[in-house]
RNA sequence: GGGCCCAUGGUUUAGCGGCUAUAACGUCGCCCUUACAAGGCGAAUGUCACCGGUUCAAUUCCGGUUGGGCCCACCA
C-alpha cells in the first residue's frame, strides 16, 4: 500500500468530521446496555466566537471524552449553550437595532431564540466541531428555550416546597443615571481620588467617637456603628476639653497632628452597646462588634448606612437586628433627610458643609481608591434596596463543605477554591435580576401583594402574560424579574438529562460522571451546581470534577483585547490543524495555565507529519501482512513490543487520573525515538531483504510493525482524532472491521519483558555508538564498519538474537561481543573501527 | 488584606528523596540514509530562585524570603 506523499489536514479534518456525523460515530444510545460516561458539558455563551481558552479547554474536556468512548462506554456527551445571559442579549440588541426592554417581553425572548438559532449559533458551533469536539450534536439544550424554562421555573417551585426561598428587601447595584439595575459584568473599576472626611459622633458619655468616610451624605440612613472589641482602643484629651474615642492605631498617626494627650487605653469590647448620636440621623445607635473592623484602617471605628456598599450590605447581613433606612430609591435620588431630592454629588458637597458648620467635621484628607462605575456611562453605582428572591443556603455551608469532599477533583488542589469560598460566603444566594428578558419567575402577586405560585403542570409560564388558575385578569400582578442566569445553568445535569425524561435510560444519567470546566467558575458555576444537585435531589450532580487552566498570551498573562494579543483559535486552526491545536491543549498539565508559543504548533505539525510518514513507511511493508502472531517473535521486535506495553500501560493509567499531558509526553517520546529512530531503522532491513535474513524474520517485524504502530495511533486517538482516523481508515480499519478508530477498543498490549528491554537497549546503545563514531568523522551513516567491538551484559547466546540486526543497522561487517562482569560499574561499552 | 498555584539551560517544560537532572524549540557542526531535508546524527548550554532545617543523602520533604500568576475581598 503506498499512502499519499503529504498529509493535507485542511482537506482530511472537515472530511472526517463529517463522516462521523454521517455514521453516528458519537451518537449516544439510549437502549444500549453498555455502561454509560456522561459528561456535563459547560455549555458557552453564544457571544460571539469561540476564544482561545475555550479551545483549549474543551479539547481538554474531548480527550478524556474519546478516552472513555474507546474503552467501551457508552457516552452520553451532550452540548449546550447559555443563551440565558447578558452578553448574548447585548449581542442581539445590537445585530437587531432594538432595546429589549422597550418590548415585549415575551417578544423579545422570541428574537433571541430565533437569532440564535438562524444566525448566530450555527455558525458558534462550527467552531467546536471544527477542532473535533465529540459530541453528540443531537443532544442539545439551550438555556433559554421551554424546555429549560419549564425545568428552571419547575425547579423554583421546588425550593418553594421546600421553604428554601424566600423573598426579602435587599440592595441591588444600581445606576442613578441609567435608571437600571446593573449586574457585576456590567460595571468596572475606576481609579479615582476622593475625599476621605473624620466625624464626631456624640457618645451618650459625653465622649466624641471619630470616624472616616468618603460617602458623609449617606449620615442620614447611618445605622450602626462598629468597632473591634479585641482592638485596643484610647480616650485622649484634647485642648479644648473635648474627649476622643479612637483606635490605638490611629492615635499613633494622628497624635502629631492634634496634639492630645492619651487619657485611658482599653478594649474595644468595654465601649460596646455605648449609644452614639450620629448627626442628621434618626435614632442613636450602639456601638457594636463586627468582624470586620481592622484597628490599623482609618480611626478603628466604621459607621454603617444602608446603603453606602457591599460592605454595608454585609455587616447588615450580620446584624439582623437592625432595621434599614433605605436612603435611596429608582429615582437615583435621596428619599430621606436633608439631601431628600439630590443625587450623590450634590448630597456630599451639602453634608461636608453642614458637618463642618455643626461641628462634626475633624478634618478632611484626600485619598486614591478603586470605586465601581457602571461600564456604559462611568457613573458611580449605588445601592437600592427593593425586594427580591433568594434561596436560603447559609445554614447549609457544612453539607457543602462535606459534598465538596464527596467529589473527586482533578487536580485535588482545586477544592481548596471551593472550601474557601464556602467558608467565606456571608449572603444568600439572590436569584432574581431586573433584566427585561430571561426566564420569568412563575409567581404572581394578589392584592395584597401574598405570592400565587403557578401549578407545575402549567410549566412553563409567563406571568407578565398568563393568569394563574381561578384568577381574572386586573385580580393579579405578575412577576416582572426575572431568574438570574446562573440559577438556571446551575441546572445543566438535569437540563441535559431530561431530553431522555420518557426514556428507561433517564434514571442512569444522573448523577453524571464528569464535570469538565476552568478553574475561574469554581466558585460559581460549579459551587452552583452543587448547591442545586443537593437541594433537589441530595446528592452530587457528578462524581468528578475536572478543573482546566487557562490559555494565556505568549508572556503568560491574560490574553486581553486592548493589548491586542488575542489569539484567534479560527487562525491557528487555519494555519496549523485542529489537531496540531489539540496537541498544544495537551501540552499542559491539567490545572495549569499555559502561555500560548507558536513554536508548540509548530511541534504539533511536525508530530503529524512524522506519524504520516512513518505510517508511510510502516504500511508500505504490511501489505502482505498475514495478521498471524509468528511462531518465534525476533528479540528487537519482542524489545518494541515490550516498550510498547508499558507505554500503553502507563498512558492508561494517565487517561484514567485526567493526565492526558502525562500521556501524550510519554508517547511522544516513545514514538519518536524508540519506534521511529531506533526500532524502524534496525528493523529496515530485514523487512527490505527477505531473501537474506529469512521470510520468518520478515513476519516477526511485519507483526510488531503492525501492533505497535496500531497501539500508537490509538493511544493519540484522544488528543489528535483526525490524522489517526485518517491513517486507520487506510489500513486498519478493514483490518479490524471497525468504522472508526474512535470507536475501536483502547489497546491492552501485555507484553512487558525484561529480557527483551535488556536486549534492545543493549542493540540501540551498539547503533548509536556506531552513529557516533560516524557522525564525529563526518562521514554519512551508511558507511561500512570494519569491526564492532561490544561489551554488555547479556550473555553471548542471548547476544546472538540481537546480532544479526544490530549488522544491518550499522552497517558492521563484523562484531565481536564480550560480557561484561555483572557487578560492573558500566552497562556497556564499545569500540568501533572504521 | 485572605486563599491557591508556580519558580529547573536563551524559551517552554519532565522529574518530586539516591543513576552523568528530562524532552522540545532555538544555537552550532555533520549527513541525500530504498518513510520523512517539513528529515536524520551528534555537540554545547543548568550553583534545579534565595536562606535555613530534617536526612547518610534534598531539584525533590519542612519553615522562611524574594519574584510571578490567578481567584476572592477591597476598605472606613
Amino acid at each position: 500500500m503506498e499512502l499519499p506523499k503529504h498529509y493535507d489536514s485542511k482537506e482530511a479534518e472537515p472530511k472526517w468530521q463529517n463522516y462521523w456525523v454521517k455514521e453516528k460515530i458519537f451518537a449516544f444510545d439510549p437502549d444500549s446496555d453498555k455502561k454509560i460516561f456522561s459528561v456535563d458539558t459547560p455549555p458557552p455563551t453564544v457571544s460571539g466566537k469561540m476564544h482561545i481558552g475555550h479551545a483549549f479547554m474543551y479539547s481538554q474536556m474531548d480527550f478524556i471524552a474519546r478516552y472513555k468512548r474507546m474503552n467501551g462506554f457508552n457516552l452520553f456527551y451532550p452540548f449546550g449553550t447559555d443563551d440565558n445571559g447578558l452578553a448574548t442579549e447585548r449581542l442581539i440588541e445590537k445585530m437587531k437595532g432594538v432595546k429589549g426592554s422597550k418590548m415585549d417581553r415575551s417578544e423579545f425572548a422570541k428574537l433571541c431564540l430565533d437569532t440564535l438559532e438562524k444566525e448566530l449559533r450555527p455558525e458558534y458551533l462550527a467552531d467546536w466541531k471544527r477542532i473535533g469536539i465529540s459530541c453528540d450534536w443531537n443532544i442539545f439544550y439551550t438555556t433559554l428555550d421551554e424546555h429549560s424554562q419549564r425545568i428552571s421555573q419547575r425547579m423554583f417551585l421546588d425550593l418553594v416546597k421546600q421553604k428554601r426561598v424566600e423573598r426579602k428587601f435587599s440592595p441591588i447595584t444600581f445606576c442613578p443615571v441609567c435608571q437600571t439595575a446593573i449586574a457585576q459584568v456590567e460595571m468596572e473599576d475606576v481609579e479615582k481620588t476622593t475625599e476621605l472626611v473624620y466625624v464626631k459622633g456624640k457618645v451618650e458619655t459625653g465622649e466624641f467617637i471619630i470616624y472616616a468616610t468618603t460617602r458623609p451624605e449617606l449620615h442620614p440612613s447611618c445605622v450602626g456603628v462598629s468597632i473591634d472589641e479585641a482592638g485596643d482602643y484610647v480616650s485622649v484629651g484634647l485642648e479644648n476639653g473635648e474627649k476622643w474615642i479612637i483606635s490605638k492605631d490611629a492615635c499613633e498617626t494622628m497624635q502629631e497632628e492634634f496634639g492630645f494627650k492619651v487619657l485611658e487605653t482599653y478594649k474595644g469590647k468595654k465601649i460596646v452597646g455605648k449609644k452614639v448620636d450620629i448627626a442628621f440621623a434618626p435614632l442613636p445607635v450602639p456601638i457594636t462588634h463586627d468582624i470586620s473592623v481592622k484597628t490599623e484602617y482609618g480611626t478603628g471605628v466604621v459607621y454603617y448606612c444602608t446603603y453606602g456598599g457591599l460592605d454595608c450590605v454585609e455587616w447588615m447581613a450580620r446584624h439582623t437586628d437592625v432595621e434599614a433606612i433605605n436612603i435611596m430609591d429608582f429615582t437615583g435620588r435621596y428619599c430621606v433627610g436633608p439631601y431628600k431630592g439630590m443625587h450623590s454629588d450634590e448630597a456630599r458637597k451639602g453634608a461636608v458643609e453642614d458637618l463642618e458648620k455643626q461641628n462634626f467635621l475633624v478634618k478632611k484628607e484626600s485619598m486614591d481608591h478603586t470605586s465601581n462605575v457602571h461600564e456604559r456611562c462611568g457613573t458611580p453605582i449605588e445601592y437600592v434596596a427593593t425586594e427580591q428572591w433568594f434561596i436560603k443556603y447559609l445554614d447549609l455551608k457544612k453539607d457543602f463543605l462535606k459534598r465538596g469532599n464527596e467529589l473527586k477533583w482533578y487536580p485535588a488542589h482545586m477544592k481548596n477554591r471551593y472550601d474557601n469560598w464556602i467558608k467565606g460566603l456571608q449572603w444568600d444566594w439572590c436569584i432574581s435580576r431586573q433584566r427585561f428578558s430571561g426566564i420569568p419567575f412563575p409567581v404572581w402577586y394578589d392584592k395584597e401583594g401574598t405570592p400565587i405560585f403557578a401549578d407545575e403542570k402549567d410549566l412553563p409560564v409567563d406571568p407578565l402574560k398568563d393568569l394563574p388558575k381561578g384568577y381574572k385578569k386586573g385580580e393579579v400582578v405578575g412577576e416582572k424579574d426575572v431568574i438570574d442566569t446562573w440559577a438556571t445553568s446551575s441546572l445543566t445535569p438535569q437540563l441535559a438529562a431530561e431530553l431522555f425524561k420518557d426514556k428507561p435510560v433517564f434514571k442512569k444519567l444522573l448523577p453524571m460522571d464528569l464535570r469538565p470546566q476552568a478553574h475561574d467558575i469554581i466558585t460559581f458555576w460549579l459551587f452552583n451546581t452543587v448547591v442545586r444537585s443537593h437541594l433537589h435531589d441530595n446528592r452530587l450532580p457528578w462524581k468528578d470534577v475536572m478543573i482546566s487552566g487557562w490559555a494565556l498570551d505568549p508572556r503568560g498573562k491574560k490574553m486581553s483585547k486592548s493589548k491586542g494579543d488575542v489569539v484567534e483559535p479560527q487562525k491557528v486552526i487555519e494555519q496549523y490543524s485542529a489537531d496540531g491545536l489539540r496537541f498544544w491543549s495537551a501540552a499542559s498539565k491539567l490545572g495549569d495555565d499555559l502561555a500560548y508559543q507558536e513554536k508548540d504548533l509548530v511541534t504539533g505539525e511536525k508530530f503529524i507529519t512524522k506519524l504520516w510518514n512513518a505510517s508511510k513507511f510502516a504500511l508500505m511493508h504490511l501489505e502482505d501482512y498475514s495478521g498471524k502472531k509468528p511462531k518465534q517473535l525476533e528479540a528487537v521486535d519482542a524489545w518494541i513490543l515490550s516498550r510498547m506495553s508499558s507505554i500503553v500501560k502507563s498512558a492508561t493509567a494517565s487517561f484514567e487520573k485526567y493526565e492526558y499531558s502525562k500521556a501524550r509526553a510519554e508517547l511522544d517520546v516513545f514514538f519518536w525515538h524508540d519506534f521511529c529512530d531506533q526500532y524502524l531503522e534496525i528493523v529496515k532491513d530485514r523487512l527490505y531483504n527477505p531473501d537474506v535474513r529469512g521470510k520468518a524474520e520478515r513476519e516477526s517485524a511485519q507483526y510488531a510493525l503492525y501492533e505497535t504502530l496500531l497501539a500508537v495511533l490509538k493511544l493519540m486517538a484522544p488528543i489528535m482524532p483526525h490524522i489517526t482516523e485518517e491513517i486507520y481508515h487506510l489500513f486498519f480499519a478493514s483490518k479490524e472491521k471497525c468504522k472508526s478508530i474512535h470507536i475501536s477498543s483502547w489497546p491492552t498490549l501485555d507484553m512487558v519483558d525484561a529480557k527483551s528491554d535488556a536486549l534492545g537497549a543493549l542493540a540501540v546503545f551498539a547503533v548509536t555508538q556506531a552513529r557516533k563514531a560516524k557522525t564525529e568523522k563526518n562521514l554519512s551513516l551508511k558507511e561500512p564498519i570494519v569491526s564492532l567491538a561490544l561489551k554488555g551484559k547479556v550473555s553471548k547466546k542471548d547476544f546472538e538474537t540481537i546480532k544479526d540486526d544490530i549488522m544491518a543497522a550499522t552497517k558492521a561487517e563484523e562484531i565481536v561481543y564480550d560480557v561484561l562482569d555483572s557487578k560492573s560499574e558500566i552497562d556497556y561499552e564499545s569500540d568501533v573501527q572504521i
